[in-house]
DNA sequence: AATGAATGAGTCTTCATTCAT
DNA sequence: CATGAATGAAGACTCATTCAT
């Protein structure tokens, strides 16, 4: 009955979704999850409300592709060639990090919610420690490849501190010292 | 003139405003201000959900409630005798952050999640910001009696550093080694 | 127990119920029944809530004797000295009527509205028909006083009339020419 | 595209939609504006409450379009043939007013109920003058051409009156003389 | 006589989800 | 693949009414 070849609707099919999680994601991190809703999505994806649940089981089934997405980002973030010195690891992931929290506030924003309430989004909990895992681990090595003492309680102050920086600049905005602290950092990561 | 008597009625009042009150901020807590309904709020409450609006015009209200105890509770930490060195400040600063962050983990996550969504309730967000302020204030001041060179800055990452660790336990729980963290940073910020 | 004589109690007693009755009546005939709340009454009057359902069974029974009231008066209004000449008795009944329209506004409306909702208001519905009757009856003597042909007839167009006038001016306010209008209705009923 | 075609939809959309509307205005004539449920309306409806909130905003919005309805409806009982003489004009008007007095008294009962309470739907007050101005005007200008002397205090006194009648039939029905009175208006008003 | 804390049914409204087409 | 009409459960909030004091 279709005048579609296989191939047309799959590129249709992967189409379709994407602007759905796209519309999602950018409500999600603008408005809240549960502040957002369907047909909220479907208007801003331009489709119908009966379609995106014909490519998704559920509001929060979005919310999970999203979140699959994100950390195939994160992955790509945390690669860096074969040739690069610790130092060069090091400078290109902070650097990238704040690029993260300057240009995709949102998606960090959502991200910490998310994470903040465990029982609400018990069945992304598993992804977001993975995620916190995966950051730490790579951070571990980085850091005692720099010859840190205590690679393992550098991590986590690292980490946190970006997790803290990322809320600061969430909340505040443009009035949050964004460059200066990357400057700091940087000096006090990277030996230059 | 009155049957119970103006004390009693005082009494109880602020008993079952009280009562709301924890009810509301420990589901605020778990589940979000958005997903806890003022049903799940009267009923954890043992009040009828009528009750409710008889001491409180909205569900917002009682967020801000909370939130005006919440900031009560902060102001007192960061009140010390006189006779205080800038060392002593810090450390006992910190100590009792770190106390916050261990026993008052729920409104710790709850102060997140809100600070995280400034459209959404924007009459919070004064007192958020007023908050921060003080905070930053009181760190900027101890830093610089401390002999630092960047007091503003440093502050800005202390405040950092401590937001992502209270992040990070929040979501981790007893995974986060947030002692030796404590240790960590008291060693660095608290000369001895 | 109580200091108070009988007497006493008794003119508390009254005048708290008119308290309360005025403020009913403002408030229905401003706000409409349906729209005031007992609690707007018991503002409005000074009074407890509680109070309210002391002296009344429920919300209707203010309005039932909100009613009463009102009868009453219009009876007084339709009383006159034994010496008038009919046409003196249609001068002053639409003088009355008149000037019932211009100062008590609200009372008219709020006696429109009730009149026309009959399922509603059943309980009302026979003190409302009563007051018509009354009024048809005093309308139909006066104008077979007058020498008119059709007297019952002309009772009907008379009341309509007014009806009309009174809707007219409750609903367009200064902005009605009620002065014009009376002088002409004056003119036409009056032999003068 | 669309699995039923868009002419499917307007039509299910247009059919639903009057329901909603017929409904709205039977209870709302019967039991009042602020009396009448959204659950009331979508029960005698034959809908679910959530398709009323599909095809309308508010409840003010079911009530607004039921105005508009209205108006249309009196805005053709206002139109004549070009030859219509004056009293052709105003003998059809007459007794189309009549008739939809009879005929359409709910539709009347609600229109003065709304009429009457200015400050509650404020929206709708700005309607309920229109028509009373296109009333008056049409009204003026027929007298004017039947040689009244002052046709515009006749016309409000010739509004009153019609008014009056509507809410007398409105509130006893057929105990009201409504043939009686007709009868003699056209007398009046109309030269035979 | 009087208060006001407390209740619970009911109000308008929203929204995730289903389903006929 | 796609639509949008339709549903029903739930949400925040209101309010007449009751009751302990």
């Amino acid at each position: 009955m279709s005048p579609r070849t296989p191939e047309q609707n799959k590129k249709i099919r992967e189409q379709t979704q994407q602007k759905i999680v796209d519309a999602g994601f950018t409500l999600f991190a603008r408005e809240g999850y549960a502040s957002t809703s369907i047909a909220a999505i479907a208007r801003k994806a331009g489709v119908s409300k009966g379609l995106i649940y014909h490519y998704f089981d559920s509001k929060e089934a979005i919310l999970s592709t999203i979140f699959d997405q994100m950390i195939d980002l994160g992955d790509e973030i945390l690669d860096f060639p074969d040739d690069f010195t610790p130092a060069d690891k090091m400078r290109q992931t902070l650097q990238e990090t704040f690029q993260f929290i300057e240009q995709q506030t949102g998606k960090g924003r959502l991200m910490i919610t998310l994470a903040l309430q465990p029982e609400t989004y018990s069945n992304l909990q598993s992804k977001i420690e993975r995620v916190n895992e995966t950051q730490t681990v790579k951070y571990i090595e980085m850091l005692r490849e720099l010859g840190h003492q205590q690679p393992e309680l550098e991590a986590y102050r690292l980490g946190a501190l970006m997790d803290g920086i990322l809320m600061g600049y969430a909340t505040m905005g443009e009035a949050y010292p964004l460059e200066k602290m990357k400057k700091k950092i940087m000096e006090d990561y990277v030996p230059s």
